[in-house]
DNA sequence: TAGGTATATCGGGAAAAGTCGATATATATT
DNA sequence: AATATATATCGACTTTTCCCGATATACCTA
């Protein structure tokens, strides 16, 4: 948990918005519901939702990743991503705390 | 309150270091002693112990209070700066609820 | 008002981030 | 094996950030 790293990663607006709208799929996601929402959201979905090319969009959830903000699943063809609750819980936590 | 900002602002070692520093500036500012803590812990003492130039320390400080995360006072030739405990609280509540 | 000290602002060069299109890889289907 | 689809990686270009030295401004004191 490296708190720059993890800053750095929200430092963007669209980031920012995967993340939100990862806290509700269903709502946010509606085509992803012929999949289900058990593994998460497949980056397409995200994709589409955000606008921005396929690579940069792959590039920003794998850097949500790496920081530990999101969870990845490989299920087949598709990359299902879903927000980290403890990871959230834990930053909070630090901010409060340690900052 | 821009999230955006806030985490720009969070997003670099120095800057990160100096809010922790004022988490408890009588232990990490003892020359700051000789002119009192009520005020906060001014620039210089900021600028020495980071150990960047002064321009650089003077423009983060301003950064940090742009984005709400410390308060600024001008004291004589003197500013000075504290962190500001309930934009904290506020960050961590954000990303708890919102993000 | 002249000089000293503390802070702020400006201009710039180097490094990093944002974003894209092209291409590579992994998996599924025929 | 060939093709199609989903995702990842690469190379390039533009914009932003990092950080500095130089200079300006504000305030204090003699």
């Amino acid at each position: 948990m490296d708190p720059v790293e993890i800053f750095k990663a929200l430092s963007n607006k669209t980031r920012l918005q995967i993340l939100q709208w990862l806290k509700e799929p269903e709502l946010n996601f509606p085509e992803q519901a012929e999949f289900g929402y058990g593994n998460g959201v497949c980056v397409g979905q995200i994709q589409k939702k955000a606008g921005l090319s396929q690579s940069t969009v792959s590039e920003y959830l794998s850097l949500l990743q790496k920081v530990g903000l999101v969870k990845a699943q490989r299920v087949g063809q598709w990359t299902y991503y879903v927000r980290d609750k403890e990871a959230f819980a834990a930053l909070s936590e630090l901010i409060e705390t340690k900052i």
